[in-house]
RNA sequence: UGAGCAGAUCGGGUGGUCGCGACAGGAUCUUCGAAAGAGGCCUGUUGAGGAAAGUCCGGGCUUCGUAGGGCAGGGUGCUGGGUAACGCCCAGUGAGGGAGACCUUAAGGCUAGUGCCACAGAGAGAUACCGCCGUAGCCGCUUGAAAGCGGAUGCGGUAAGGGUGCAAAGGUGCGGUAAGAGCGCACCAGCAGUCAGGUGACUGACUGGCUCGGUAAACCCCACCCGAAGCAAGACCGAAUAGGGGAGGAAUGAAGCUGCCCGCUGACCUCCCGGGUAGGUCGCAUCAGGCAUCGGGUAACCGAUGUCGCAGAUAAAUGACCACCUCGCGAUGUUUUCGUAUCGUAUGACAGAACCCGGCUUACAGAUCUGCUCAGCUG
RNA sequence: UGGGGAAUCGUCUAAUGGUAGGACUGCAGACUCUGGAUCUGCCUGUGAGGGUUCGAAUCCUUCUUCCCCAA
């Protein structure tokens, strides 16, 4: 990389991928549906990762998901702030291009602590990384 | 000190690191752009509730409809007041509950009409089953005869007693009577009228004839109120694809209805127009606003003055981590107990704004304040 | 977020304010060498609280749960 390149990554943060904005978060019923029909997916009793390559799309985007039966708003609330956390904390293990991802919390996630969680999504991520790499050879 | 009643307030605090939404400003570094500007960047300010909840009422606002009135349908229902309005609030009245502070109350009209009151019971707008009493003839007993006693039957009186039932035609007592009955009297309850007080609901006094079941959260009657839908309302911008309208070319017109003529439909290309989907922008937060003081009012509330500016998201902004403090809770140690030490714990209640307000209802760990009642003890 | 609707045995459904009925399922018995079919009997219910009423599945009210529509 060149020294105007770096000059230019680190003035502009449009480059970066923070995952916490707006614009890299998924929006539409449908791209969530899609993801979900046509996605792969990395579960554990907490968490489940979702994810879908876009050969063309230019940031990752991310979406997350809590169901209704988990408990009320201000619990769903909670389990999405922390998902949303745990993403921030760890944005340099995903792709920052390519790829859509959907975060679904179950309903035993509403009980456990950030810690735990933030153990779980590790693995989980772990897992996605590997299934890539293997993706690649292929 | 204990038990309780009513009302009001709060719903952890301080600080730090990283991060999010909104608003304002800055710089002109960078991306897009012809520019204006937008995004990124930097700085600052600000960012959930008493119920934000349920969606049970009422209003604002928006669109549609509407001359006016009525019917239908729905709602409310003691009186007076408050309010933008309400099914809400305040004050009062009646009824019920509590020893009391106080609490509860859909509480107009069955004397406008209709319906219903199962089972039981003789009878549930009407009654005589068992009874009680009178009377008529008959039978039996007794007797010299009459009278008397008993029995069943017919006719009549009665609403005392029995029984049924949630409820049986005012209740209790005395008189009265063939037996009874408000038939008469006293008290009580109810009804009607007159007078007095009160704006009124109603209350009090007197008089009267003595009386006429319950049910309207049954239909209904009476009085008052209500147009419908909802911010995903609505307004504006508007891609792709398909389709619509117009003009011109093709055109001295392809093809079809049809064998021919008229007539009708009308292939392909270019330009223009409007509707409208995805999507976007606005609507969108300055208010029937909060707080303080003064004045009016018993109060709800109203008026005046001053002051404050207090969320605005749209897969939906408040989170993660750390330190200390305070109250509570739990565990452990010590102690007869009071207490005290250490550790853990804000996962330590209910709960998340979504167009905005006024209420109601429901949920809620814990803490604080004010007034009042009852009981016990002490002075 | 806004609007609308429903709740009755394990399931599907009836029931003017007056004993909650029927079908299927389940259990027991009869019949049969055994099973099925058939017959007989039994079990099991008004979503929760409060009110009106002599009496509520039903009427009124406050909650709970579920479903549908608008996208």
């Amino acid at each position: 990389m060149s020294t105007q390149g770096r000059d230019r990554h680190e003035r502009d943060a449009s480059w970066l991928f923070l995952p916490q904005r707006k614009e890299h978060h998924l929006r539409r019923n449908k791209e969530f549906q899609t993801v979900y029909r046509q996605g792969r997916f990395f579960a554990s009793p907490d968490l489940v990762l979702y994810c879908l390559p876009q050969e063309d799309a230019q940031k990752s985007r991310i979406g997350y998901s809590v169901a209704r039966k988990a408990g009320s708003a201000v619990t769903r609330n909670r389990v999405k702030r922390r998902m949303r956390e745990l993403v921030r904390h760890h944005a340099g293990k995903l792709p920052s291009s390519g790829y859509d991802f959907v975060l679904l919390a179950r309903q035993a996630a509403v009980d456990k602590s950030f810690q735990v969680l933030e153990t779980t999504y590790t693995t989980l991520i772990s897992r996605f990384l590997h299934w890539c790499n293997q993706a690649r050879r292929h």
